[in-house]
DNA sequence: AAAATGGGCAGGAATGATTCCTAACTGAAG
DNA sequence: CTTCAGTTAGGAATCATTCCTGCCCATTTT
């Protein structure tokens, strides 16, 4: 855990939006003015693999990245594209053999919810 | 509804899997051999725009494509990328006041299996 | 302490997916 | 036949992401 990457989860950590690779380099760039992009990609790369934050993929929109370990759901706008969590007590999933009738072993799961977020419906209407 | 796009909708229909934009290229360019990448991009936005296909990433991987129309789920292997559909039969999702507590208007959901397929479980274990 | 080793890192080039641009084509309507 | 709108092929351009290379810093070895 380096100084580079251990700057780069705090921050993740600290803001409860889902920001891209490149808006995670602009926020770190205030403590670490020399960090290039590539070293927010590599560690970003390294702390997703650990399990330690998660990335998440919005249509054909970039990567945005979770600081969030715990398990949530999220909450798109189909037209901005802002994500809000969705905590894990508000939905439930039952399923029934899907591991033995698809031979998969299950590792987990994502469930994203589309809508307009309150801003855009309201534009949507009016 | 023009020719291309007509034969793209076919061929990504009459296939079970999940191809790229260059695979349904390649696919495509047996029966229309002058047709450029572009044109089956602009096509694929225009037919998941109008509702007939489904569009989904997995991880970084590139975009995939989905003739399905009807509502189903993915099953994704995190190891090989293979991705298998899921009929709505097997899951069931419950969710309460979800709309009114965030302030959205919901339009759908996305629900995605993440696992290991009976191939690369194999191999884990062996 | 000097040399050697190793794991990042910065910077930028390279790649790959996707979008954009332009000129030519097609087909329907006048 | 001319016009007009929409579409296409082809390729250039863009954007996100990865890869490469030399450098720096900390630790180990001598």
């Amino acid at each position: 855990m380096t100084r580079q990457r251990e700057i780069i989860l705090d921050e993740l950590q600290r803001v409860n939006t889902h920001p891209t690779a490149y808006e995670i380099f602009e926020m770190v760039k205030h403590k670490l003015p020399r960090i290039s992009l590539g070293t927010v990609y590599r560690n970003l790369e390294v702390l997703s693999e650990a399990g330690l934050i998660r990335t998440m993929t919005v249509g054909k929109a970039p990567r945005r990245f979770d600081g969030m370990a715990d398990s949530h759901y999220h909450l798109v706008c189909v037209r901005c594209g802002q994500v809000e969590d969705v905590g894990q007590g508000m939905v439930a999933i039952k399923e029934n053999g899907l591991e033995k009738k698809s031979g998969y072993r299950l590792i987990g799961h994502r469930l994203k919810f589309l809508g307009l977020c309150p801003h855009c419906k309201e534009k949507q209407n009016g």
